[in-house]
DNA sequence: ACCTGAACACCGTTCAAGT
DNA sequence: ACCTGAACACCGTTCAAGT
């Protein structure tokens, strides 16, 4: 690893980010970045080992975003993981682009695990302990990450709920009549009733 | 769209689908697919109309895989709705290195369609309807589309464990002590484990 | 009509050369 | 020491040419 000098690894990522954001994933390339900082694209290997870190830096930056204080204390635990699990969503969901990257490089991201410490936290506090911790833990966090991508990726609301009226409904009768159910569930409450769901199996 | 000759799109996919397991996902490329079936890489062309097609394919050749038979039903609700979750879960961990894949191209698919008409059809004589029967779905789907790439893409078990016996014991008591009880939680035992809080929610 | 290979405009990355 | 541009080995895809 080089040591950088003019730019921090950041400034890197957010110049990285920038380029996703306005030209989606597909616009994102070592020569589109180094132009986005002015600099030539050999340049960037200075900062960062290869493609494949850029990208991680990128994942770091967005997920870093997110608020991993412990939420107020007054709070039910319930609530509390509610407030997490909602800064989790919201704080990628302000960057759909980058929502495939997260897929590969979350599991070394510094934020997640802040992030399910102050969750664990709150688990304890809540009395749950040992292996079933560990399983909530897991649960929790497979819910939300599923549920970003559902939401950003191809929802039951949007252009999926469309695909679904066009299916052939002799074939599919349940589908088209949850599709029309559907219509009334926005995404807020499409996420919290599936988080509550998982919340009243906790015991909470 | 061309008309097939002398092979069919799922041939096709079969090609590509070999050079994902073969050759993990960085290798499956146009050519790459070409050589895979003796034939020109222009081609495919006359069967696809570019790569996010053929990728498009791959993923429904691995769905469609998944059995959507209505389970038993002398088993419970809940206990058909764990098959089916499974179902689900296996067929695609039988082709981990397509899991990128399916988050793009998953909301197109005939399998995952086919699915989710047989778990409403479970939850509707379950007597779950209306809203709260959308919300079961979408929070189904999502656990389990979370719990599948957390389970092949940077696990908690294997090297994000790790991960997390080398961060500061300091900074994160609680991750350090869950990890310790995290090497006694299998992979089943914790998908199983969290569909289960899931399932009690829903009033199982 | 069906299929092909050369060519184009990209990509990430290596490497030798500049200051 | 730091940074650069040419070059290499790849991509997906267009297009004109073959049978």
């Amino acid at each position: 690893m080089p040591r950088p000098r003019s730019l921090t690894q950041e400034q890197l990522a957010s110049a990285a980010l920038a380029v996703i954001d306005r030209d989606a994933l597909a616009g994102l390339s070592m020569r589109a970045v180094a132009q986005e900082l002015g600099m030539s694209t050999m340049g960037l290997y200075r900062y960062v080992d290869d493609r494949e870190e850029l990208e991680r830096l990128v994942v770091e930056l967005v997920l870093s975003a997110v608020d991993t204080e412990p939420p107020d204390r007054d709070a039910s635990w319930r609530e509390r993981i509610e407030v997490m699990a909602r800064r989790l969503r919201d704080t990628v969901g302000a960057h759909p682009a980058v929502v495939p990257l997260t897929i590969t490089h979350r599991h070394r991201s510094l934020g997640v695990l802040r992030w399910s410490e102050t969750v664990l936290g709150v688990l304890t506090e809540a009395g749950i302990e040992g292996e079933r911790r560990v399983v909530a833990l897991r649960g929790l966090l497979s819910y939300v990450i599923g549920a970003i991508q559902l939401e950003h990726l191809g929802s039951l609301s949007g252009p999926g709920t469309v695909a679904i009226s066009q299916l052939p409904p002799a074939d599919f009768p349940h589908m088209a009549e949850t599709a029309r159910h559907a219509r009334n569930v926005g995404p807020d409450q499409e996420f919290l009733g599936g988080l509550a769901m998982l919340l009243d199996g906790l015991g909470a």
